[in-house]
DNA sequence: TGATAATTTGAAATCGATACCAAATAAGCT
DNA sequence: AGCTTATTTGGTATCGATTTCAAATTATCA
């Protein structure tokens, strides 16, 4: 009555357990004949394999732990969809978890997945802290860093080069005019703030305009963020003519607070996003941004990851990708 | 050098597997003396419990799948979000799958979660067949549907409640003096579109308006879809006021195609929308649509689900969410 | 044809935990 | 104390597959 096992096709058909497996499994070294009989039985008697009992004997689950903030910023979808594509063609399946940045969270997800055994993990870090990521090292479980990462550690990851991306999206503010560029950047404990922060900086030194650092302000990361510091920048009465934001989220809170301020945009105040999120396009006021190629971050990640479990990679492996300005009419 | 296992704490600790064993389940029927002491062992091992054996022996995995279209479609993240947030709580993981709306996908998506023996399952039906389904059933896996359910089949499911919604939609155009409502619906193989239908056709009815037929349109899912009908329907000169979309992403499409055609919204043209995803706010038109509460639907499924597998319990449970019209400009 | 190699099958050990039942020990009570 | 009951521990079977190694069978070829 209970569930069909290896076991009973074997008796049911006549060959042992050994040779049923092998079938199951498409072995090649069975007998056709033998494999066709096998298979008619399984199919028979409804044998559904029980991939729980073959991973505790292979040690391999064919599952992946993917570790995210947050699925509801629109950043990820489009990351954790590139990577279920990949993932489901190799035979794997994912298991999602999300941290909402936190470190704590990103710590308690790490372990349950090391204890599920999963084969690797794609984490997009919390970087608050990273004995985690240490742990999971000196366990030797692969794992791929997805879109942040930690320069001096030498860990596989894949990021998108936000320094030229910053540099990109500042040029082109500084070109159309603007001088006085406020940046509302995010926590500088992760890379991408930083390297953006870098790319930044850059644009001004290569454009010979004296940083302010009145014009920095970092940690935003939601749009509510966004909104805060345009509020408090304002009052503060603090001259700027063009904003260059962490992402289209903190872009959204942004334009929000200048429209209640009544600043026209792009006349009075030239915005830039991050990001290049869906329907950025169809805004209000559609977003001049910097594209990420957020699926194929997903989707080469996971690929890089099914390299790192099949294949004895020593070398750390760095992917960086392509940035690119997209222009529509914040700025 | 390889793994420690629960016979290498217990060998160190100098009690038996199962004294060990009890301790690291938390099993209350154990001296605290001895739980310190194992503890201590463990933790200066490092021992790490292995899921994938407990899983074999209890038959539980700890592990739900999750099964949705596509987690890029801005009406899920919500709803996964909501599902993962409970069962992090209760002590779950979530695997996800995107089936595409393709049934095939469905159903190899179910024989893996199956085959891995997930200890239940949250599913957004693609409802085109339903085999797979029946499938589930034979098996006593526990499921639960998500926003879609099958009227004659008794399954547990959560829904909201679509013939208020469209219906609420459908009698605000007509009390804004809308008589020309198109309709773009989804495929009628999902109970929402069927259900949609219903709320349409009865304000028509409540308000004598006769329905039109060659105002129906129906199987748009994305954006696209809502783009092609609009440039269709215009060129066939159908005489239409005022625009019912099945969902937002559908909506936009409309947008988009009117704005070509140069016609004003709302005063040629009203449109409504369905689902409230985010930014619908801040759009270039603020959408007015139809409140579905998404994180809800995935959270209570969730709960209900979690029910479902520890207590027994033999009736049909089926939820109703309620949903609410949201007035912004674009009706 | 007979020796050798290749193919195909099977028996038993194993993966790492939990479950079940029995045994040992401690506690409670007349 | 002596008996019963509760608490705590241990031994062994088991979950359902894969792996390893050896045995049996078949094919190959001088």
């Amino acid at each position: 009555m209970s569930h069909i096992t290896l076991d009973d096709v074997a008796k049911v058909s006549g060959f042992s357990k050994s040779t049923v497996s092998r079938v199951l499994r498409n072995d090649p070294n069975v007998n056709p004949i033998t494999k066709e009989k096998v298979e008619q039985v399984a199919q028979r008697l409804g044998y559904i394999p029980n991939i729980v009992a073959r991973s505790l004997r292979s040690k391999k689950t064919t599952t992946i732990g993917v570790v995210i903030a947050d699925i509801c910023n629109p950043f990820f979808p489009s990351v954790v969809r590139g990577v279920e594509d990949v993932a489901r063609e190799k035979g794997y399946s994912i298991i999602l978890c999300n941290t909402d940045e936190k470190y704590e969270r990103e710590k308690e997800a790490l372990n349950t997945l090391i204890q599920k055994r999963v084969d690797g993990l794609l984490i997009s870090p919390v970087q608050k802290k990273f004995d985690d990521l240490l742990e999971l090292r000196r366990q030797k479980i692969p794992f791929v860093l997805i879109g942040r990462h930690f320069d001096p550690l030498e860990m596989d990851h894949i990021v998108t080069d936000d320094i030229r991306g910053a540099f990109m999206a500042t040029e082109y503010l500084i070109k159309k005019g603007h001088k006085k560029i406020l940046f509302i950047n995010g926590p500088l404990y992760t890379s991408c703030a930083r390297e953006r922060m870098a790319g930044y900086k850059k644009a001004l030194v290569e454009n010979n305009i004296k940083l302010d650092t009145k014009l920095l302000k970092e940690g935003a990361l939601k749009m509510e963020d966004g909104y805060r510091v345009i509020k408090k920048v304002i009052s503060s009465k603090l001259d700027f003519t063009a904003v260059f934001a962490f992402s289209d989220l903190v872009a959204f809170g942004v334009i929000k607070a200048l429209k209640e301020q009544g600043r026209k945009m792009p006349d009075d105040v030239a915005v830039v996003g991050y990001d290049n999120i869906d329907f950025g396009f169809s805004l209000e006021l559609p977003l001049t941004t910097v594209h990420i190629p957020k699926y194929e971050l997903g989707s080469e990640g996971m690929k890089l990851l099914h390299r790192k479990i099949n294949e004895k990679i020593n070398e750390t492996q760095k992917i960086v990708l392509d940035t690119k300005l997209i222009i529509r009419d914040s700025a």
